[in-house]
DNA sequence: ACATTATATTCCAATATCGGAATATGTCAA
DNA sequence: TTGACATATTCCGATATTGGAATATAATGT
């Protein structure tokens, strides 16, 4: 059996850093695939092709407008990800919560200091 | 050229099912190659390979520890991706920023109904 | 109908993946 | 040293990927 399909889930689509371009530049708004492929310089299958996958797992949606093809960020679709991540918090922000109370140990002194 | 590496980064490792699995197994604690090998019932060697990419990305590390070798989860390595895809947050709590709108006109209906 | 513009699709080569089987390495104990 | 245990590594097959080139499709204007 080879890697999971690109277009299996979330996670999968988002490991490509291009597609990760697309998105970053689709979440000031909605653009034209043109507008990306003039934007980035790739060449213009390239950019549909991601964007197929984009689209495949529902991170974007895609409008016809004319001729042109307006693509759209759905980014309810990143919360899975985010969330994932999330659930580690602990484990990154247990060193800051050692910092929290060094700080506040400061700030005890000070005001003890203060009382004098 | 083909996809990016696995071990290129972390979206890559985490894209995995099985990492996110190991990665999630981990979180509660170190635990020695074995341990994960007969909790998950997988292979031994598929174990170790998908523990040899998160070593090589960061996201664990390791002890010897007499003839065991105990993994550690490094989970702030996964701060990235969280802060990665919270800096779409905007995206996905628009709706929710709506629905808040929306329930405090109704509770305001409410005590209008109350004042009567 | 035809040319033009905008985008998607197909075919391809090079490459990296994941899992399985077998085997190598390393560590301890007797 | 020999054996048993714990883990890593190598080799392999099947498959999916990415980008490039060429081409197909779709929509518009003349």
């Amino acid at each position: 059996m080879a890697r999971t399909a690109t277009t299996f889930d979330t996670f999968n689509a988002v490991a490509e850093p291009k597609r990760r371009k697309v998105l970053e530049m689709l979440s000031e708004g909605e653009l034209p695939v043109n507008d990306i492929v003039t934007r980035l310089g790739w060449p213009q299958p390239v950019v549909s092709k991601h964007l197929g996958v984009l689209k495949e797992v529902g991170l974007v949606s895609m409008r016809k407008n004319g001729r042109q093809r307006v693509y759209r960020l759905e980014g309810e679709q990143l919360k899975p990800i985010h969330d994932w991540a999330k659930s580690f918090e602990k484990s990154w922000s247990e060193r800051l919560d050692r910092l929290d109370e060094y700080l506040q140990e400061l700030q005890k002194e000070e005001s003890d200091d203060d009382s004098k």
